[in-house]
DNA sequence: ACTGATTGCTATATTACATAGCTGTTTATT
DNA sequence: AATAAACAGCTATGTAATATAGCAATCAGT
């Protein structure tokens, strides 16, 4: 048997749980041609019907750089709409086809999120995703 | 102020802290002029002098396609030694070089921790790294 | 009216990870 | 001993997310 040096190290198994997380989340949702970061704007939209895309890149994370080529996609692939609200913003919205895909794009993460929530075990969920809060923010200074 | 549909989502939130992490932990292995797969690698070299590089991929979650330019950038680097132990397998140990660069590693890594477990607040380490890996077995059935 | 910031975009590079397939070597089975 | 199966290392290639640099059009504040 190899030592493990990782065996005790937050930051590699914070990254382990991500990618592991991910990992299966995504492929749920290939099951409906989707990219996790596409659907991760569709439910932004949805939440915010009207949002111009610059704001969903700044909330999700997503450069604008980045933004383009995938509201891109999910507009070819008739998902979303696109009305400008002034001369260089675009306001985002659902239409029928994008709400049915949203609907089961909830269904996915609910099934993944309970996933997880199992693997807490005694350790309540809030604590642990205040916890995870915590990471983040700290890290951005 | 934009509604967050991801608020109280416990994998958006693992996937944000983990990825500021290791964002935060990318720009220190940098000084060092190395990517953090590349760190994690000569951190499991040295401590398992000998170890075949499959096994290493075995236990980081790299392929062994991946591992092959990896450990050649290493060798061609300097920071590695080569040695077969039969005539299809390479044991892997730190020349000078490398053992100078994993105690710089080490370092980094360290003050890295120290930032995780500061933002962990009242929550225990041990709590909260055995949660991360559950979710991670979890995943993986 | 002008300056500077913002928006959306293209082009391109990097990093991590994946599959497919190849050669040679070792181990297991007959 | 001969053959089959598994393994180690590797190349080539594709995908996804992210990053930077730069551009044109638009908007806001002085």
């Amino acid at each position: 048997m190899k030592a493990d040096p990782f065996k005790n190290n937050l930051g590699y198994n914070l990254r382990r749980a991500s990618t592991a997380s991910m990992s299966r989340l995504a492929g749920q949702f290939a099951r409906l041609d989707l990219r996790p970061t596409e659907a991760s704007v569709l439910l932004m939209i949805e939440a915010n019907p009207g949002i111009r895309q610059s704001e969903v890149g700044r909330m999700l994370g997503i450069r604008s750089a980045n933004m383009a080529p995938l509201i891109g996609r999910l507009d070819d692939r008739g998902l979303i709409e696109r009305e400008p609200v002034d001369g260089r913003s675009h306001g985002l919205s659902l239409n029928a086809s994008g709400a049915e895909t949203v609907a089961a794009i909830k269904d996915e993460i609910a099934s993944h999120e309970a996933l997880v929530r199992d693997a807490l075990g005694d350790l309540p969920e809030d604590v642990f995703m205040a916890a995870l809060k915590r990471i983040w923010k700290q890290m951005e200074d």
